[in-house]
DNA sequence: ATCGTTGTATTCAACGTTGTAAAGAAGAGC
DNA sequence: GCTCTTCTTTACAACGTTGAATACAACGAT
């Protein structure tokens, strides 16, 4: 008795009426007799019958899955993406499938390839390597919502956050404390590194707006956007020399590296260095000290991308495509106010 | 033209075969003559044809879906374990689907009882608010690995840590400092908690065998295991006069929360109070001091879930319910030895 | 020539659902 | 009693795929 598999079939043969019979019931159809649908019920009940999605999505040719592409669910920022979608998804009944890319351009062309055709309905995608180009050369027509800065991304829905004006507003900050040298961690050099080519864009506005001179030094590259990094950011930072009195760090994750690295080397922050991230995950918030940083509306942009992805799985490709820009917020906290 | 829908039959109609021989060049089948082979590649590329997983699972009985499911996405610990499973589940050819079940017995109700029928082949389930009782009642045969100590639950396979020895070691790292006073903070009171029995078993066998009085104030009880409940038990702790110079939090990010209760208080760590974790979340490694914590083989745990429930959805119920320990390390880290 | 044998391709049915169309039952109106 | 309508239930086909069985060559070996 390994695998008894009951279907409708089974059911219906139980309750003495015909297949179809059964799946109205299921489907909640109006027009049942309270008596039919009592004993279907009891036969669905006894047989602990369990609809066959798969075979439900053949006949319906649609699944109710999405999927959510994203680098890597333990970056703090991508698991509460994550929480958010899947919880604004279960509101359009929608159920999420988590693939990660890991951020290599391999993984994410399969993504943007539609390897899992007719297995989602739609695709939210956060991608990291691909170009705009590339993702614009999509052949695939599953419906997808992209997160994040692409620049002539005409080809997609789009949820943004203005990340040159957000960038300047965090640099600004650090520059109204009376800092001078104002250092920037996360630059990034190959061709599909949109994030940070914007943020550095709004942090060298900042300094411009500030009178500031732009100094090459204060600028650090990174490999990637981990804690790793953003600590061996600063440790090269602070030995080059080039003495920061505050470091704005692309993402939060690498401000909390490099406010280890700080208080490693006996800085006080933000007594020597201030220091602002951007993000605002929870970590953050725990630290000692509490990291300023910039918040975006992340519950937005998880609504929002279910909401485009939702209707343009009932609209298909007729519509324009749409760019919104969600909202974000300069939260000041110790790590720039102590 | 918005849904051209192409299957096997338009293909085959195109490169001039049948739909079985289309079929059988998707999947590799030997005996296709290379001309045929490269007629049909040719077509497959030219609709851009992908095949339909919904009828192929339909037809086998079979979905290669996983399920994941988990509290939350965003507590650092079952990202880290969402991701590693995920890798696991891949090298058997295998997705994974994840379930956030925010710890409701709702929700657990839900997964356990199968609501994914027929779209999982199989599910790795860390409860939270089920007891043993509950999950043993479960009716739906989708095999199932539990994750996480359930006493007496041998009615699914199972992986865990010796939760009681790893607390032990934990708190007897802490008297070995010295400390005379170990606080715990995470105890928990409902049914189903067991990890939180299980750790202040350790904690209290610990106290015993180094000869210090269990004292119920340092015991303090918490709602859920977030940095929010670790900062507010710290708080409570150090009012009511308690006066502990070392404490062990179930979790780390507890422990997080607690720190910086802690240092916002101007209390040093270690200095006056020793501090010490369970789970080793990558947090942990970067805070200010980092973190002393417990790290249970988490690769193990992910790899071990994925290979039990491969093998379990080949031989099905058939094989005994089996129970595997992973192994633990206690990471000394500057918390308790700055 | 005949008989396997092997390789290649096809036909057919089935997986479990649900939409469509239509059949049967039960009143309402004449 | 008869038709017309409305409600309830049914039979059938189809979704796209693949396993089983089978047809058809081509080839050696008899």
């Amino acid at each position: 008795m390994d695998k008894p598999r009951v279907g409708l079939k089974d059911v219906a043969r139980l309750a003495g009426v015909s297949v179809k019979t059964v799946s109205n019931v299921v489907n909640g159809y109006v027009h049942v007799t309270p008596a039919t649908r009592t004993r279907v019920e009891a036969a669905i009940k006894e047989l602990n019958y369990r609809p066959n999605l798969s075979a439900r999505n053949l006949r319906q040719g649609r699944t109710g899955i999405i999927a959510l592409a994203v680098p890597e669910l333990d970056i703090p920022y991508f698991a509460e993406l994550a929480r958010l979608v899947v919880a604004a998804a279960e509101k359009h009944e929608l159920t999420v499938l988590i693939d990660q890319t890991g951020g290599s351009r391999e993984r994410e062309q399969l993504v943007s390839e539609g390897f899992r055709a007719h297995l989602i309905d739609g695709l939210i995608f956060s991608p990291l390597a691909l170009t705009s180009e590339e993702l614009a050369a999509r052949v695939d027509d599953t419906p997808m919502v992209l997160l994040g800065e692409r620049v002539s991304a005409g080809t997609a829905d789009h949820i943004v956050v203005d990340n040159v004006a957000a960038a300047k507003e965090a640099t600004l900050h650090l520059a109204s404390l009376g800092r001078r040298r104002i250092a920037a961690i996360g630059a990034q050099d190959f061709a599909a590194a949109e994030t940070s080519r914007l943020r550095l864009a709004g942090y060298l506005a900042a300094l411009e707006a500030a009178g500031l001179p732009a100094d090459d030094r204060l600028v650090v590259h990174v490999e990637a956007y981990h804690r790793a990094d953003g600590a061996r950011a600063m440790a090269r930072l602070l030995d080059s020399g080039a003495a920061p009195d505050a470091v704005f760090c692309f993402n939060d994750l690498m401000a909390l590296g490099a406010l280890r690295t700080l208080l490693e080397r006996g800085y006080s922050v933000p007594g020597q260095v201030a220091l602002a991230g951007f993000d605002d995950i929870e970590d953050g918030r725990y630290g000692t000290p509490t990291l300023t940083t910039i918040s975006p509306d992340k519950r937005a942009i998880a609504s929002r991308a279910v909401e485009f992805l939702a209707d343009r799985m009932v609209k298909g490709s007729r519509v324009e495509t749409r760019e919104i820009r969600v909202s974000y917020e300069l939260l000041v906290r110790e790590s720039t106010s102590g």
